[in-house]
DNA sequence: CGTTGTTTTGAGTTTTCTCAACATGTGTGG
DNA sequence: CCACACATGTTGAGAAAACTCAAAACAACG
């Protein structure tokens, strides 16, 4: 059950990243446009002109949408590699924020959907990117709405260490806000969220931005069942 | 803000989902399989090879993951028209299961997105749908994750009018429990947000399963600020 | 070394959930 | 057509989870 939760890589770097950033065989970069944002910058706003779509060549993004009374909720976050801000429609309906500085490429929107769907492989890899974003959309409708806070900080944790690639020292490259807001929490749950872990021996913190997995076995089960194996 | 929200119909019936029902411009209906089930059998279960994608013909669909202590979370409805299941994974990631009775188009996977990528038409539409199911994930995000239950029932129901074309007794094909699977909530809170909506005059039920919107603004407000206005 | 912003902890409130009872429907067999 | 059983929906009371507001600890920075 509810495999669509075992993390996995598969969201991402795919294919059609990692192809575009090293080969450019969809011939874009050239008409591509280089720009540097610095951390706490926004790249668009919810409602602005969507001329561009972008992807990131170094930094670390996260994309938001804000209610009427200031809340937020953050939909993802993007780094090194990632593809984002890119839509059908003429307006952006996410307003994306640099979390640390950032170089991005901007790719003319229009020119490069047309490219993409004008080669069969890219739109495979196109396509590609975009189921696995819904995956990743789908994964967050199960945290933000059926499981509790451990379950989720825990769930968030795991998905970091795996994007990090091991499990010692992960950087947490955002703040408290934006995990709260990304997990549909308010700050002070996270942070007693974290602390429960640090005190089951789950996790360390060597500084608040900064954790590494003791147990595995556990972050797992408790972002599955909310307890720690009895 | 939050222009996310603002219900249309950009997710309700693509274009690629017209064109491939009405025209057959893709070819490939000869090859489709036409399967019928009864309301509440499954056509795939989360894990389930997935050899095929499907089309509604008739009928009414849901997909959900269900978790391990048997707790669910609805990810998408899905009516006439609308293709769903297809994923680029070897294996299904929800379980789909008929709400009423249905009759399926099953279009075998790898051929059907193998023509998709082939056709510069084919690949634009279905990248539209893909973005479309994309935008609803994320509204469904902020539900999740920032709304309150009156608020979530009242966008909830919003939407169905809206799908519905309008605002005078408007079916509510799925149950109770399906909607607070869907909206992250238990049966009795949807109840009571129902109780609490018909106590303000903002809807009318003629029976559970089909209410009217008496005071359209009073609904759109209640769903963006979780009061009425004053 | 103070200033400012972020993170953590504490106490009390609010929202939603759980468990239980009751109501309403729907379908079936007598 | 009625009576019964079974599923679905509604309401109530108390418990649990998360939120709010407030204060304290900690870090980063000039």
């Amino acid at each position: 059950m509810a495999a669509l939760l075992q993390p996995d890589d598969s969201g991402g770097s795919s294919l059609v990243d990692a192809v575009a950033r090293d080969l450019d065989i969809t011939g874009l970069a050239a008409s591509a446009v280089i720009k540097r944002i610095k951390a706490g910058e926004t790249l668009y706003v919810e409602g602005d002109a969507a001329p561009y779509c972008y992807q990131i060549v170094s930094g670390f993004i996260k994309e938001y949408n804000t209610l009427e009374d200031g809340r937020r909720q953050v939909a993802d976050f993007y780094s090194v590699g990632e593809l984002f801000g890119v839509s059908e429609l003429e307006t952006q309906l996410h307003t994306a924020e640099a979390i640390t500085d950032c170089v991005v490429r901007c790719y003319p929107r229009e020119t490069y959907l047309q490219t993409v769907a004008s080669s069969p492989l890219l739109s495979k890899l196109f396509v590609s990117t975009l189921m696995a974003r819904l995956h990743r959309a789908r994964e967050r409708m199960i945290m933000l709405g059926r499981m509790s806070a451990i379950q989720r900080v825990a769930a968030f944790l795991e998905r970091l260490a795996i994007e990090h690639g091991k499990d010692d020292n992960v950087e947490i490259m955002m703040s408290r806000q934006d995990i709260a807001d990304h997990l549909g929490l308010t700050i002070e749950t996270v942070c007693r969220a974290l602390t429960e872990l640090k005190k089951r021996g789950v996790i360390m913190m060597a500084s608040a931005r900064l954790f590494s997995t003791v147990d595995k076995t556990a972050l797992r089960h408790i972002a599955q069942h909310g307890e720690p194996a009895h």
